[in-house]
This record gives structure tokens, C-alpha cells and sequence, in this order.
DNA sequence: CGCGCTTATTGACGCAGGTCAAGGCCCGCC
DNA sequence: GGCGGGCCTTGACCTGCGTCAATAAGCGCG
């Protein structure tokens, strides 16, 4: 299997490369994981330190909870779920994450990892190591910024998902978060309207919420709505008005 | 009025001093909001551009949703509640702010505040330009490091709520909050077991997802269960094993 | 001290979504 | 290509919490 598995995968390395040393440059999601003010020279120092892995098979984990933190990570193709387990067992999906994203930067506060994340198809990350990470970020101050922005940021959106499980409804959950990947998709030049889903029914009612059985109701509605064409983890949004009217607001 | 306000005020100003100047050094709350392993010359740097301000009133504005970010803010007495207003004009609360700890950081993202944040009572905080964070931060490695350390909790903190909101019954998220209050306390070296709540039930309720009335239902429950007493906002732990077991499990 | 307001409690009732169960479909694997 | 196991859908029923409503209890204020 070639070292590119995805369309996705940000720099194609040479058929038969085995080269894993990142190329940040040539990688066309640059725009959505840098900062867009870095110097040539900038680049290259962070290059300089990241790592890029082997890609992850289906299911296999990338950290998991509890683990010592060394990295964060941004994804280079496919889809990666986190997750957190509670006392009693039951798992909590607390994001999707798609190329161009940054993961992990929740095990920073006590260095140790706060939730899982695993693949959901064949996926690639860049390992980007927090220690290196900080160095330079002292030195230099768009990436130091840059970091900031991106926890904010996860800190905002997270307060997102908050406030959508405390006062939205099943119908409003899934539209919103069909609004969600359709944007992410956009931003990375892909459709905003055809895309097929890389997580299951399961995690979908897990990260909104919901059970499996009204997450399915609920593509039942909103396709005799018009809103939607489901078939299976196809998706094609036929009226995007009606779905982001419904994702947020009442 | 004095300029201390209440108990918690970290280092209480002479009597009729307008000394708004921060001090860090006095400050019995610094233990909670700094990093320990800053030195006495970095203390200085840091006390010279933090800024103490004149007390809110209960209801007062600390900064609004949407308005640029200039700062981040310590509390040093009184409670804060941050929240965030839906398109179609529901609030929800996504956050408590007990002396010693920072709001604001969701802001830095965007420069601009993604919540609103207010006082539920008479309460003073420290206010920390974040440009001049920023660059003490290119400086001193203890501090950059904290901060990353104090958004990545933050983080965690959200998403532990996102599993509260996604996974938990009514009563296992009032006991959660119970609970959040009760370590918070002790970490101050407040009462762990009897305290009076400084938010209404409505906030409580907002914040938790949930309604007045079952909130009120809630404590009813509790207590007939034998694991608190409340006495209208003044609350008593009995059982906080009991409390604790319903908090972060089934 | 009594007036009016906001906040909290309590009860009766309805419904969104959970639960349980059954059946169909997709897909990897031999 | 056909077998097996997960994934998805659909239906019938049940329940926890929201909604509505009425009352009470705290509290600032004149």
C-alpha cells in the first residue's frame, strides 16, 4: 500500500517513499494548521520538529487517556474520533477531527492525556512534540499566538457542543452538526453538499447525545423534509437553508 | 464601601487606599492562579501588568459576547458566571468563576469575547492584558507553559460538562456541580461541606440543561435521600460519599 | 412593617426521546 | 457467492423531564 492513502494527504510523497520527515510547505493544508505569517525560515523550524507517522489503520488508537502527553497532533487525512470513558464505563465522544485539525491539546494541562482518540478509517497525522512546540513558540511569537488561538478556539467550540446538548433538540443536534462537516468540508475545497460520513450512526447519538435509534429517525425526518438525501453514510444536503436554520437557532 | 469586598480578597488593601496596583506576592490566592515556579524578579514582571479594578455589582458586566478582547481576568473575590446567548436569544451558561481562577480565555481565538461574562455578586478581579501576556510569555518559559496549562484544563473542564450534559440524569448533574463546588472550596481553604450558593437556581438549571423545577425537584430528592440539606441557597453536605458516587458515575 | 418583586417549591399532565424488540442491509471473509 | 456479524431502520411502548399553573417564601424599599 502507498504511503498516500487519502486524497486528503496534504504533500504526495514519491511512490515508494519512505520518507516521513513532514514537508509543511508543500502541504496544501498548511492554510487551516499554520499560521498564516510565518516566514520561509519559520516554517522550516517547525518542520524541523515534526514528525510524520506511520498512517493509522481503522480503529487503531492514536493516544489514549491516561497516557503520558508527549504531542499534539494535526491530521493529514481521514477522520480520528476523541473520547473520554467515564468511571462507570460508558464513552463520551467529545469531537471529530478532519484534515488540517489539531488534536490532543487537552492532555496539556496535566500532561496526560484526557481523552482517546482512534481512527475512524485509514487516517495520517503529523506528530507535533509539546516540548519542541514551546521552545519555539518562545521564540517565536506568530506561533506562540497561533496556539493560543487554536485552544481558544477548541475552548469555544466545545462550549458550542454545550450549549447544543442543553438546549437543542434531536432534529436541531444532527442538523447542526451536518452544517459542521459540510463547513469543515468546504474550508478544505471539498464538497459542501455530497460527502459520505467516516463515523457510524453510534458515534454520531454518542457525540450528540442521542441515542442510535433517534439519530436515525431523525435522517428519516429531515429527508421528508427535503432537507436531505440519506443513503446509508452518503449524504447529500438538498436544502441548506432549512438545515442551518434549524442548527442554530430554536 | 471599602475596597475589600469580602473575605476572599487576596491581599486586603490598606484602609482608604485607592491602590488599584496589583500584588501578587500577598496575594493567598496566587497559589491558585500562578505558576509556582515563578521567581521573585518574574512576580515583579507579571504584577506590573496586571491591573486591578474597581469591584463589579452584582448583575454588572465583566466584558460581552462579541466585544473585542483585550484581556483576561483573575478572580480575586465574589463569583462570576460566563455564558453564551443562542442566535435566537436563549442563553446558556457555560461556566462558574470562583476566586482564583481566569475567564476569558475563549476569546483570545477570535479577538473577541465568545461569551458574556457577569457578577452574581459583589466580586473584584484582576485584569490581564493579553498582549503583554503574550510577549512576558516569549520570556519567561514557567509562564507561557502555565497558560497553555490553564486553557488545556479548560478544555477538559468543557468537555467533562459535554459528557455531564450528554450522559448524566438530572440528579447525577446537580451532584456533579455539588460536588465541583464542594473541591473548589477546599482548594481555598473554604468549608468543603456547608457553603452558600452565590447563583440562582435558574443559572444552576441553565448551566446543567435542565429546568427550575426540576432543579428544585432535585434538591428535594437529595435531601430526602439524606445527602445534603439546603436551606434555601445555604447548602449542607451530609453524605459526600453519596453525593460523590451519583456525581461522576451511572 | 407591609408592599411588590423576584426566587423557590410543589403538583398535575404531556411529550420527546429512551428502551426493547424485530427485521433488513451492507460488507468482509472463506 | 454465500455465510456471519456488525450496522441501520422501524415500530410499539414507557418514562424522565419539560411545561403550565398556583402558592409560598425571601428580600429590598419606602
Amino acid at each position: 500500500m502507498p504511503l498516500s492513502v487519502d486524497r486528503d494527504e496534504g504533500a504526495p510523497a514519491a511512490a515508494g517513499s519512505r520518507e516521513y520527515r513532514a514537508s509543511c510547505v508543500n502541504c496544501r493544508l498548511s492554510s487551516i494548521c499554520l499560521p498564516l505569517a510565518l516566514e520561509a525560515t519559520e516554517i522550516d523550524a517547525l518542520e524541523r520538529i515534526v514528525q510524520r507517522s506511520k498512517p493509522l489503520q481503522k480503529g487503531q488508537y492514536l493516544y489514549r487517556e491516561s497516557e503520558d502527553f508527549q504531542s499534539v497532533f494535526a491530521v493529514r487525512s481521514g477522520t480520528l474520533k476523541a473520547y473520554r470513558t467515564t468511571d462507570d464505563g460508558r464513552e463520551q465522544v467529545t469531537g471529530f477531527y478532519f484534515p488540517g485539525e489539531i488534536l490532543g491539546m487537552d492532555g496539556i494541562g496535566n500532561n496526560r492525556h484526557a481523552s482517546s482518540a482512534r481512527a475512524l478509517e485509514t487516517a495520517a497525522v503529523c506528530e507535533i512534540p509539546f516540548a519542541s512546540l514551546e521552545t519555539l513558540s518562545a521564540e517565536m511569537p506568530h506561533l506562540q499566538r497561533h496556539f493560543f488561538q487554536l485552544m481558544s478556539r477548541e475552548i469555544a467550540e466545545d462550549q458550542q457542543l454545550i450549549t447544543l446538548l442543553s438546549k437543542s433538540s434531536a432534529d436541531e443536534r444532527v442538523a447542526a452538526l451536518l452544517v459542521s462537516i459540510s463547513t469543515r468540508n468546504a474550508r478544505r475545497k471539498l464538497s459542501a453538499t455530497r460527502f459520505r460520513l467516516s463515523m457510524s450512526r453510534v458515534d454520531i447519538g454518542n457525540y450528540l447525545g442521542l441515542t442510535v435509534e433517534t439519530v436515525s429517525r431523525v435522517f428519516g425526518r429531515l429527508q421528508k423534509l427535503g432537507a436531505l438525501r440519506v443513503d446509508n453514510r452518503e449524504i447529500e444536503i438538498l436544502n441548506g437553508d432549512t438545515l442551518a436554520g434549524m442548527a442554530d437557532a430554536h
